[in-house]
DNA sequence: TCAATAAGAGACGCAACGTATCTTAGGAGC
DNA sequence: GCTCCTAAGATACGTTGCGTCTCTTATTGA
């Protein structure tokens, strides 16, 4: 492409190539992602995306972060199993096809890149998400739905580990069937269990 | 390689190419496996893989499930806790680096070929170790420990899904303190959960 | 014994990899 | 405003593995 536009650098140039991975992710997935391809949307080159990324996993995962979070508000539904429908449903809505399978692939790379592997625990671990439950909990507490409790920080990142292997491994959206039998199968149990019998 | 061997067929020809997948697996985990390498060492040629199997997800799955399973006894060990502690790492021992990095693999290829995902979930729901959970439960309840529970299915897949999980997060083997915690922190208050509301 | 079938060898065009080299634009410092 | 110097951008390269194809030859079972 001949001097139409002005050369791009810096913040510039890497906010426009991390869109067009975000693009190229939605459209082609995470398995059909080729740099090239990136490089050729960013209208930049592949030597430029080189410089920055080791690897298609690191590229991918920048991207990610880079995408905005939606910030999402988590209404007082008035008992705590449709608060916690509700918070499963938005987890839910958020996992993807896409992002599945971005996930299985950048943890298949993590394996060979412990680099990758660290950037991806971090960006599992630290999800905003994870808060949401202990507030949750609080306000069943206040409501005296349950005794009040401290959930511990494993028990926190249940919910979206639970639906991550399940989009994972299904390939397809969860179905309101699968989110009702987690939340009352699983994490309303774990809930009234932990409530209960305190420490043990 | 000329006739000094003579020419293997069906059923011999395919436990040596499932056997080779399995070699090449080991040494070069999922993402450096080829299919040329595993027709070589196989002494065969990928023609012959390539009419059994369309793609490489499905001809690792296929040498997954011709694996073996080693069987293993769960013994009693007296108590739920210990019980369940027994099990958590027996799935631990199995789901290590080499599997993880597989399955995240196939799960990737999964989105593409909508038949692997069908003999992944079978594979991963398939899991005999499901079973062992209520048995585990049973005879806690038989002790006193517990209330008679019919854990759900969904809980009984729990234990081998927050495995996976942490696998192939971590990108290596669980460390025992993480079994302890989801054991303590999450599986064993949900059976207490589960036992003492019932239904709900 | 002979035909049908499947194994095995190898060549193919293709796509993307990751690297290396070179030119040129634009920003910083004076 | 001029000049460096850094980084952008283009392109070409060898490599690897893909998946398909064609052709020969061994084996089997009727």
């Amino acid at each position: 492409m001949p001097a139409s536009k002005t050369r791009r650098r810096g913040e510039h140039l890497e906010r426009a190539i991390l869109d067009a991975t975000w693009a190229e992710l939605s459209e082609t997935g995470y398995s059909g992602l080729t740099i090239e391809a990136v490089a050729a949307r960013a209208a930049t080159s592949k030597t430029v995306i080189y410089r920055r990324w080791p690897s298609r996993a690191a590229l991918v995962l920048a991207a990610w972060n880079h995408q905005a979070p939606v910030s999402v508000d988590e209404p007082d539904t008035g008992s705590l199993r449709t608060d916690l429908l509700t918070l499963f449903v938005t987890i839910a809505r958020r996992v993807d096809t896409m992002m599945s399978e971005m996930i299985a692939g950048v943890m298949g790379e993590a394996f060979r890149h412990p680099e990758v592997a660290e950037l991806l625990r971090d960006r599992l671990r630290a999800a905003p998400l994870h808060d949401r439950v202990q507030q949750i909990v609080d306000r069943a507490a206040r409501r005296g739905e349950l005794p009040p409790v401290r959930v511990p920080a494993r028990a926190l990142r249940i919910p979206l580990d639970l639906i991550r292997t399940e989009a994972m491994t299904c390939g397809a959206p969860l179905t309101d069937a699968t989110i009702t039998e987690l939340v009352d199968d699983v994490y309303l149990p774990m809930l009234h269990g932990l409530a209960s019998h305190p420490d043990r």
